[in-house]
DNA sequence: CTAGGGTTAG
């Protein structure tokens, strides 16, 4: 080799053989490193979250002759694995074998216990009575009470688990109590706190967590950051979510999953995806709870174009097999009207959960095919997923969608008798709102009115709207009263009120009820309708001109109305809600969203394209029975979402039987 | 030995 070159490089020619001399060389070989001591191999391996080889290694370790100070050396690591695999029964009996070996003092397997019983919602050891009693969180306690010396971690971890399990007075009281003991709370007492005020949301406290957290120098901690992130979205608060994000010098993933989640929760889309873009471009990689953060926000605005791209990111990401994503990516397509691209990937899911099931069977419900809801509930039953609360809730709206009364009495009764499940507000509603539709109306009103829990002003107002369609005034005005009682702002009971009265001839108190109407300043939600079209979103407002198309529309939907004029139809004003003239009413009418924006979508789309309006309101009745007629003289599939559920229009009929 | 972000409904 060139002389010049070797004296330039950096790195010497490997050598083929060992220098060394042979003397050398038998020294070396006779020499034998202690193997790693049993103590060592088990907190390597539950540090690395082996935590089955862990507890392997112990079994093995006891098994064998190891000298008796590894026991107390590996316990802290032992505990740790059962904890995180859910060995509650053989960490119970490890906590004996700490106390027989006089482990039990040390600080860190105490500590190492507290947690595992934190974590195991079950058995624990209880040395006085030399049994395992059960309910965890008490063992934890006493082992709390009974260390000679607590650390920081100890008290962490003590008010982790009862902020956990719910017991929130108990953790904050314990962390009045350790300040009190002399200790300060850190990073990890203040995001195991953080979360009981999102859970409550209570801004005023979170807000003084954020201040302690400054003073004490901890509010640069990621852990505290994510949760003062989620805390304040959880109180609605994003702007001070961002003003956290913002702040902090260092950011790790999950920090922007929490933004990401944050926005999403909160029905904000475009801030969401910003967020999300700002992400990718910052070079962070997302992962599973990223999508399953993100995609939920587009079922519930029902923006199919970007939920079909992070569909197409889920699968480039290789993500498709997430249990959560899966079900959200579910939800996402029932709320855009995609039942049946729901249904490809529930059935190729290889073991759906509940949320699963019961995404799909909700998708069936808001759709209308009550059967195939049923159907898939009793094929979860045959598997191992056990119905929730909100599965019952999914199947008694299929049930109340499709009128099926038997089937829904069956259901609500079984959830006591079979499941467990204490009927909540939300299932009576359910049930309500069923034996209303199905015109039981006196069955309806005798179900509320012996309600366990305390009817609320929606409740009753499912049963004033099912006296509307079954026109029994007597029964409307009495549940009307009833609501005004419960929300005496509310605008619905009025209107139908004042309604009923001019239909009956009595003037004068529908002329005082619109007068107070006006004097307590009472507005109907503004109204709005959206269609997108070639991949922009149209946004009609009711009675808004502003659309470019706004005469092209209205041109169009006058041909329509005199088509359906000469067919017979009657404009239908029940649902006009203001003081005005008949002949008003039906110029009213016209203003309708959903009409500006079916009927924008006929005009500007290819025949034969389905048309898809979302509405934040439930369609009103006229609109509804344009939209029939639309539907076939357009020769045109009509798939609206409104408030309540979809409705699919197709040759002058519509899949919700003229019931929503 | 202790901590933060996710799916169904409301």
């Amino acid at each position: 080799m060139n002389r010049e070159l070797r004296r330039h490089s950096y790195i010497r020619p490997p050598r083929l053989r060992s220098p060394r001399p042979a003397v050398m060389s038998i020294a070396v070989a006779t020499y034998t490193p202690p193997p790693p001591s049993w103590s060592h191999q088990i907190r390597v391996a539950a540090a690395q979250g082996h935590f089955r080889n862990a507890i392997s290694l112990f079994l093995q370790m006891r098994a064998s002759v190891a000298p008796r100070s590894s026991v107390p050396a590996s316990l802290p690591s032992a505990l740790k694995s059962c904890a995180a695999l859910g060995l509650s029964a053989f960490g119970a009996s490890l906590h004996a074998l700490a106390i027989r070996s006089g482990a039990f003092t040390h600080r860190l397997t105490a500590n190492a216990l507290i947690n595992l019983y934190c974590k195991s919602r079950g058995l624990y050891h209880s040395p006085g009575r030399e049994a395992i009693s059960s309910g965890a969180l008490e063992g934890a306690r006493k082992v709390f009470d009974e260390m000679l010396e607590r650390d920081v971690v100890s008290w962490n971890t003590l008010v982790l688990g009862l902020a956990e399990q719910g017991r929130h007075q108990e953790a904050l009281s314990l962390v009045r109590k350790m300040c009190n003991d002399g200790f300060r709370p850190d990073s990890f007492t203040l995001s195991s706190v953080l979360p009981i005020f999102a859970e409550n949301a209570n801004v005023k406290r979170g807000m003084e967590v954020h201040g302690f957290a400054i003073r004490n120098g901890s509010h640069n901690d990621v852990s505290v950051g994510s949760s003062l992130i989620d805390m304040y979205a959880n109180c609605t608060r994003t702007d001070y979510s961002v003003k956290v994000f913002e702040s902090l010098p260092v950011r790790d993933p999950i920090l922007w999953n929490s933004m990401v989640a944050g926005f999403a929760q909160n029905g904000s889309v475009e801030e969401a995806l910003g967020i999300f873009r700002r992400m990718l471009c910052a070079g962070v990689r997302p992962v599973p709870v990223t999508f399953s953060s993100l995609i939920p926000a587009f079922g519930n605005s029902a923006s199919l174009r970007f939920g079909r791209q992070l569909h197409a990111y889920v699968i480039h990401a290789g993500f498709e097999g997430d249990m959560f994503i899966s079900s959200s990516l579910i939800d996402m397509y029932c709320k855009c009207g995609e039942i049946s691209i729901a249904r490809r990937i529930f059935d190729r899911m290889a073991s759906p959960d509940i949320v699963s099931w019961t995404a799909m069977i909700m998708g069936y419900a808001l759709h209308g095919p009550a059967r195939e809801a049923l159907m898939l509930f009793e094929r979860m039953e045959l598997g191992n997923a056990k119905p929730n609360h909100v599965t019952f809730l999914a199947v008694l709206t299929a049930c109340s969608h499709a009128g099926l009364v038997d089937k829904g009495w069956k259901y609500f009764n079984a959830m006591s008798d079979h499941y467990g499940i204490v009927p909540a507000l939300e299932h009576c509603a359910a049930l309500a709102d069923l034996l209303g539709r199905a015109g039981e109306l006196d069955e309806a009103y005798n179900f509320i009115s012996k309600m366990q829990i305390k009817p609320t002003a929606s409740v009753w107002s499912t049963l004033l709207r099912a006296c509307r369609v079954h026109k029994n005034t007597m029964l409307a005005e009495e549940v009307a009263k009833k609501i005004m009682d419960l929300e005496p702002r509310s605008i619905g009971p009025h209107v139908a009120l004042s309604n009923m009265y001019s239909a009956s001839g009595r003037w004068n108190e529908a002329a005082h009820l619109r007068k107070s109407m006006r004097n307590k300043g009472m507005k109907k939600d503004p109204a709005c309708s959206w269609i997108e079209v070639k991949n922009k979103l149209h946004v009609f407002v009711a009675h808004d001109r502003s659309h470019p198309w706004y005469d092209r529309i209205v041109n169009a939907l006058n041909v329509f109305s005199e088509q359906m004029a000469h067919q017979g139809h009657v404009p239908n004003t029940e649902d006009i809600l203001q003081d005005i003239e008949e002949e008003q009413k039906t110029y009213a009418l016209c203003g309708h969203s959903e009409k500006l924006a079916i009927v924008f979508g006929i005009i500007s789309t290819p025949p034969g394209t389905t048309i898809r309006v979302m509405k934040n309101l439930r369609v009103c009745i006229d609109c509804h029975t344009v939209t029939k007629f639309i539907s076939k003289l357009a020769e045109r599939e009509i798939v609206v979402r409104d408030a309540s559920r979809f409705h699919h229009f197709k040759d002058g009929n519509c899949s919700c039987g003229d019931f929503w």
